[in-house]
DNA sequence: CTAACTGCAAAGTTTTTGCAATTGC
DNA sequence: GCAATTGCAAAAACTTTGCAGTTAG
């Protein structure tokens, strides 16, 4: 809960860090596996920076922190409207380019008396992987977890 | 991770307790206030029981967990295809009735070559009350959490 | 009977925080 | 200089789990 608008910010070689690397990414990493691939380039950052740094990143709009289920987040440095699909099986995420549509959104602005700022859109199921292993394997009840 | 289809179920006074509290609530409880509650009819139910019938509710398919924030997991006794807004101020969240329309999944399905089995569909904003607040008090950056 | 369920408390995971030292502006 | 930032380690927050006793079918 870091919200002083009045403070200033200053660079660092460890926040610097943090963004290259969720913004070089391809997949959503935990704040762990960040935290690694940065240890790789300052053998010194430590997990507590790494923490503050995404929460400071997040809380100046530069990054997004998407939260799957129990406990771990995931980040992702790609700002542009896109949505994800996430399988159930093997917890893989992807991409999904897509856009919810305006009036879409305005029908729900009208509805609910909320004024919207952001859209969060997750298909969940199983990639093709782990839909191929089920059907191996014969079917099996999948958990509800969202 | 519990996923024995073996398993045969029996019913307890705390199960049935846990799954009434939640049908009969119209927002979405956390765990814990679900605990609380359920102490009200039965004073010696314990937390991790209240956990334990929340994982096997949720893996029978008959309530849904929804994550937002950290740590925190809410829980969700309406099982219609439904969806919701959250306020970033208060953290308040709402239902919106609406629906995803087919063919807007398939064709998320033939992109992704994912089998989709639900959708999660989150609007992001400001509730009508915290909306008149921060006009009061002037415009303020708001947090980008998701 | 017996496998599922419970309460309790201890342990596990993920994230935050206090502190003294360091660093960017 | 001085406040923002850091590394470290301890604490916090939330959830799971082991165990021994209880209960539903």
């Amino acid at each position: 809960m870091d919200s002083d608008l009045l403070k200033r910010t200053k660079n660092s070689r460890q926040r610097d860090l943090v963004l290259r690397i969720l913004r070089s990414s391809k997949d959503h990493p935990t704040a762990e596996s960040i935290y690694l691939e940065a240890r790789k380039t300052i053998p010194s950052i430590s997990l507590g920076t790494v923490y503050r740094n995404l929460n400071h990143l997040r809380d100046e709009g530069r990054i997004r922190e998407l939260s799957y289920g129990k406990g771990i987040s995931h980040f992702d440095g790609e700002l542009r409207e896109h949505h994800h699909v996430r399988c159930i099986a093997c917890g893989s995420v992807a991409d999904v380019p897509c856009v919810v549509p305006r009036p879409f959104i305005e029908e729900v602005q009208a509805q609910t008396r909320f004024q919207i700022h952001s859209v969060r859109l997750e298909f969940i199921g199983l990639c093709g992987t782990c839909e191929r292993l089920s059907e191996e394997k014969g079917p099996r009840p999948e958990t509800a977890r969202e």
